[in-house]
Parts: C-alpha cells; sequence; structure tokens
DNA sequence: TTATGACTTGAACAATTGTTCAAGTAAACC
DNA sequence: GGTTTACTTGAACAATTGTTCAAGTCATAA
C-alpha cells in the first residue's frame, strides 16, 4: 500500500510545530506519520530532509496565501483577515500561533545546511509575500501606501512576527487591538530612506 | 577552591542563548562552566534548574535595562538607545540578538513546570517594564502618548519581539530604518479601546 | 590530630537518540 | 512465469543523552 506523501508532510508539519526539529525524536515522528523508520529514510533520506520538505511547503504556503491578498480586491480588508485568522485563529492548537519559521529559526545552530537554507529561503518568500500585498495597495486604484515598497514589506514582516509570537500567551482581545494598530500605522507616516538612523 | 556562581550563570546564558535548552547537552554545559557534572548538580540541582536561573536572571536584567530607560530625563532618546542597542548590537554574536525568551518560548512544550513558568513570568517581567517607560512618557513633563498604558506596553513588547527577530537576518541598515518608523508610530494613533475590532 | 561540612571529581548508569539493513511484500514490466 | 522495481518492516546498532554516586579534596572547628 503506498502511503500518501503530502499526508505525511502535512502530519510531519504538526509535529514539528508543536515540538520543535530537535524535540520531536524519530520515534515521535513514526507515530505520527504512521511509518516505519525504513520507510521514512526511503522517502525523505532524513530527519533534516522531512523537515526541510516541510519548512519548504510552510513557506510557500504562506506566500501563496500572501499573492491571494493583493489579489483581492479589497487588499486591505483581505490583509485584516490574513493577520486575524493567523494570529488569533488555532486557539485549541495554541503552538500554531507561533511562526513556524521562526520557532526553527531558533533552533538554527543545531540545524544542517539543508534545513538552513530552507528557513532563509522560507523568511524571503515571506517578505516577497508581503512585498505584493504592498504592491498591491500602493498602486492604483488603491494608491493607500507611499514610501519604499521592500522597506514596508520587511516592516509588514516584523509586525507578523511579533504579533504572532505575543499572541502565544497574551489575550485575543489585546491581540485585535494590535491589528488594528497596525492598520493604522500602515497608511501612516514612514522614515525618509535617505537619511541616516536619527531621533525625532 | 570555591567556583564563583555568577560567572557560571553567565557562561551558562550565552551557552543557552547560542545553542537552545535541547541543543545544549550537559557536555556542552560543564565545558562552558569548566565545572563537573557532580559539581553542577550540587549547586542547580537540574539542566532545568540552572536554565531556570538562567531565564530569571536574563529576564530581570531586561526589566532593570527598561526602569532605567523610564527613569532617564529623556526617555524617548533611552528608549531608542535601547533597542539600537539590543538589536543591532552584538553583531560578531548573531544569534543574540533574539530575545533569548523568544527563542525559549519556542521550546516550551518541551520544558519542566519550573522552566515553563520562568519563561512567563519573564515575559511578564518585559511588559512591567515597557510599562513603566510608557508612564513616564505619557506623564508630565513629557505627555508624549496618550492611550491605554498597558496595551502600548504590549504593543512595545510586540515590536520589540518583532525586531530583535527579523534582525538576525535582515541587514543593520533595515533595522534602523525600522526603529525610526516604531518611534514614529509610537506617537501616531492608537484605536479606541471600547471597540470591538473593526475594519476603518 | 581528628572530625566536620561543603564542595569536587570522573567513571559509570540506564535510557534515548538517529540510523541501518537484511528480509519481506506486492504491483509492474518483459 | 519470472524478473525487476518500489516500497515496507522491525529488530538491532553505535552514539549520545541526563543523571548518579562512592570516593576524594581541603579549609575550618574542636
Amino acid at each position: 500500500m503506498k502511503y500518501n506523501e503530502q499526508r505525511a508532510i502535512d502530519s510531519a508539519t504538526d509535529l514539528f510545530w508543536k515540538k520543535g526539529f530537535q524535540g520531536a525524536g524519530m520515534r515521535d515522528i513514526q507515530q505520527a506519520l504512521d511509518m516505519r523508520p525504513g520507510s521514512i529514510y526511503a522517502r525523505f533520506e532524513n530527519k533534516e530532509g522531512l523537515f526541510t520538505r516541510v519548512i519548504n511547503q510552510y513557506a510557500e504556503h504562506g506566500r501563496a496565501r500572501l499573492q491571494a491578498v493583493s489579489e483581492h480586491q479589497e487588499p486591505l480588508v483581505a490583509l485584516r483577515t490574513f493577520f486575524v485568522e493567523e494570529v488569533t485563529g488555532a486557539s485549541e492548537k495554541r503552538y500554531k500561533r507561533q511562526c513556524l519559521l521562526v520557532k526553527s529559526l531558533a533552533e538554527f545552530d543545531n540545524l544542517g545546511e539543508a534545513a538552513k537554507q530552507a528557513i532563509l529561503n522560507g523568511m524571503d518568500a515571506l517578505h516577497e509575500g508581503f512585498g505584493q500585498v504592498v504592491a498591491a495597495l500602493s498602486a492604483p486604484p488603491h494608491n493607500m501606501i507611499k514610501g519604499d515598497e521592500s522597506l514596508i514589506a520587511h516592516w509588514l514582516q516584523e509586525q507578523f512576527v511579533g504579533l504572532r509570537t505575543l499572541a502565544v500567551y497574551a489575550s485575543d482581545a489585546r491581540i485585535n487591538l494590535l491589528i488594528d494598530k497596525l492598520l493604522l500605522d500602515l497608511k501612516g507616516h514612514w522614515p525618509a530612506l535617505n537619511r541616516p538612523a536619527s531621533d525625532e
């Protein structure tokens, strides 16, 4: 019987999300995927190989969701929905609130080269996704933002990371207010680019 | 010869910061502290006991630094300096840019109860520290902010977490611009409190 | 000198880690 | 029907994990 590879990666995603790369032992993985060690190694080569696949799929999924936001006819509304879903959803599995990429970044030094690259590429993929959203908001017919698109994309990514981390232990009411604040600031002022960091 | 306990905890902080709780093996710890297993267990009871001490000291240090910011005669200037130091400092040991509490939060499910509590208490300590800064900025003679102090403190904490995570892999120039943006937004508008999350 | 107490040592322990591999199964191809 | 190919199984492996403990060190007190 051929095992459904997609389902295996989904299960592994859940497990790594909950326990992290080091925290998830091969025996946990065997149980979660309902596969015996030989099968896992035949298919994914390694624990790290499986992890790399998980990270790649996770990042690609996030990038695709952000692209969908950018193609929505009301990108700002879609962006708010995106944040609310990612940050206050999964209240039954609270560990899913923290971004898997950020969680994996915490184990960076203990990972092999392939996994490291996957994480960095994943970060770049998210940045690219946010960049598409910013581009949509800046262009006609919306013209909602003016400023350096790449910088604003990094800013959104920063907000995303911060919110999701805080959401692990703060109340939903708080998080919703912080999303409100985020949308206010998005339309707010931006620092001039050609000026080195200064005060006021 | 009696070993300097403070130096031991400092060395352990460095090690846990670099490798994480699970990633740092007892033999790594023995080498870093230059202590034999028996001594470590006599003094700290556990790997987890040592880790808990590290987290407690780290959080208390952060809280104290924020209190100093709040007592500065120019709290806003001190706040900027605080962010710049925490986020773009330690370029030689880049792993120190990520907040140790956030890094530890990623291992939450794999820790014992004592360590979990230490992390949550540490988060609360940071929130309290940011709260003191907000209080100083809101009160005379500065009157720089008006809004719910606890909410703004959570917002600052969110910015802190997001920035430090991004700073692990983004350029310093980017990070400095994002700090500029942060200070603009701090003085900007805040969502009304008595209203549930809504769109503009 | 002897006894006490705090501290240190490092070999050793059981348990767990990621990984391998010879043997087995079953569908596909000639 | 026989061979190949892809996949599966689970016992077993060496290495590493956190932890223990009998024995040793050394300053101080009696």
